[in-house]
DNA sequence: GATCGCCGTGTGATCGATTACACGCAAGCC
DNA sequence: GGCTTGCGTGTAATCGATCACACGGCGATC
């Protein structure tokens, strides 16, 4: 590289204000000077430096972005979101993967203020809750996707998950399923996420029915393993909810390996509903979160708070999408 | 923010000069100014600029990272590799989403350059094939992942694909299928790219096989849709050899509503081993790529290249997994 | 003809770090 | 005592842009 703007300006016989100027489309340079520096930046095939603009001008025009994990499909599609709406207002994205580990996470929030990140997007549920105070401390706007911490300190965008938990648990049981086993996200948040709650206040509605929570990770290996342990409990009476699209396809491919079919004798109902989903065998029963649209949700709420006005934490709506994975087969 | 080293000199008396070489590790400090460097650091909750400092030193620590589609899993394995081989080395990645589109992947390719990126990492057939002679002209150090163009002039890895496709067709020939219809990944690439080579390779070989190639798209959605419009070809001597998992998966859904039996009518074989086509049903033969592996090869190889190393092209081996989506059921 | 204002352009300060160079001082050496 | 040596520290240039301010020239106005 190395061809600067003093290079530009040297070679069309004017000075660097102008080329700047130029450059940023001001229009109080004369059609002379206008097409000399033109041809000059074409000539010296010149490219502005982001770097020095950004030391000037205190902005970098970069979002910092967090992700859990980016192996779950479910966060590409909200970084897809994120990508696109981020592009849209000439900003970049910075993406970083914290693979779920706190020390990992905390690096990387150092990472973002030395890299003077204009804002930050952080999409993890673990992190939200390790780090509430500190993020409620940032120095740049931070917006949490995908969890919504109590006290709300942070503008947060999630989906309703109480609702979600109860219309999955809810539609298990109109299915005739009288014994709901719910495989929970994470060990820690397992009690208390509000999905887990929403899966509890739907049985709780009928007397007759019952709930098991068993812990897994949110991953395809973690519902299988889970769905393997609670293999006793696995009568007709059953209907699995999950805590995740990726947990409940384990689930799926451990209840195949058990000779249960799905949904005669098991029913099933994943959460997020990850394109894949509609592709398994049986297509899965899932709770729709709209990932795409809360990404760019999220850019657009940085957005405001870095024109000052403040942003208020919002819950998206979900849908529950039936597909075959659950039916009124049960007994 | 705006707390700068002059802040933090200022605060422990001494000079700017002195703060820097404290906290870039230089041992010639006295311990006192050291301690009182420190303190100062820890009071002010300094950060050093990474925007100054890449000015200063034209050297941003970053690398652009331009991928295809992340929403296909294949990708964010890769970047998952990339990414964690990056922060071993203390470099950040700037991830940049091509979406398949020739405008936005040139769009990128300016943007890596004005963010003054110290090298780029192309994840992207497609983009390699459209830009190969700008990427061979890039001033900063390229590699290119998941591609191999000729000729030869950007370091490259990809797997073996003439072999993969050739190990593909030819377990399904040995399952006993002697009609393999060939899913292409796209329609321009689809009759020319070495997976289709080795697929062809592998048919020729057997005097009474034949081969019939459909272009499709690397998506689910075009898997299930070309597999739906080659229906009437499909008889139990047919074995779909797909692209790439998403294509075989959308192949496996497509076959299921047409009342076929995978494998006992029909065969499939996928490609990229991406982690849920362990967990379908039933469970994808496929072609392992390693993804991660790759990926952190690509970090490596733009390290070399800044070490003012020169860097060969690889292809990396890859490995046939046989699940339940083919076996010995054909006539 | 003097004054005013505007237009187009250039000069130079500035952003926040790093680092080459210089300098003061103390110890070691003859 | 004078000289070198080296250590610790500070001064100031530098990276490549942006932009406040100044300035020259020209037309309009009275």
């Amino acid at each position: 590289m190395g061809v600067t703007i003093a290079d530009v300006a040297a070679h069309a016989r004017v000075s660097t204000a102008t080329v700047s100027r130029v450059l940023s489309g001001e229009d109080s340079v004369g059609a002379e000077n206008r097409a000399r520096v033109r041809t000059a930046v074409a000539a010296l095939d010149y490219r502005p430096s982001a770097v020095a603009r950004a030391l000037r001008q205190r902005s970098t025009a970069t979002l910092g972005l967090v992700v859990t994990d980016i192996a779950n499909p479910f966060y590409p599609e909200l970084v897809l979101g994120v990508e696109d709406e981020a592009r849209r207002r000439g900003l970049s994205v910075l993406l970083c993967n914290a693979a779920n580990d706190a020390d990992r996470e905390s690096g990387y929030l150092d990472l973002l203020l030395e890299r003077r990140v204009d804002a930050a997007i952080i999409a993890s549920g673990g992190m939200a809750r390790r780090h509430v105070e500190r993020l409620a401390a940032f120095p740049v706007p931070v917006v949490l996707a995908n969890a919504r911490p109590t006290p709300d300190s942070v503008p947060a965008v999630a989906c309703d998950d109480h609702t979600g938990g109860w219309l999955a648990a809810t539609h298990l049981l109109s299915c005739g399923h009288r014994h709901i086993l719910h495989l929970a996200g994470s060990a820690a948040a397992g009690e208390t996420s509000k999905r887990v709650e929403g899966v509890r206040a739907a049985v709780n509605a009928h007397a007759d029915a019952e709930l098991t929570i068993v812990a897994s990770d949110g991953t395809l290996e973690g519902g299988r393993r889970a769905t393997m342990q609670a293999a006793e409990m696995l009568t007709p009476r059953c209907g699995v909810t999950a805590h995740n699209d990726l947990t409940a396809i384990g689930a799926l491919s451990a209840l195949r390996d058990l000779g249960l079919s799905v949904p005669a004798d098991v029913g099933v109902v994943g959460f997020d509903d990850i394109a894949l989903s509609a592709y398994v065998d049986p297509p899965l029963t899932t709770i729709k979160q709209e990932k795409y649209a809360m990404g760019a949700w999220t850019v657009d709420a940085v957005s405001r708070r870095l024109d000052g006005q403040s942003v208020e934490s919002v819950t998206w709506p979900i849908e529950l999408i039936v597909r075959r994975s659950t039916g009124p087969g049960a007994p």
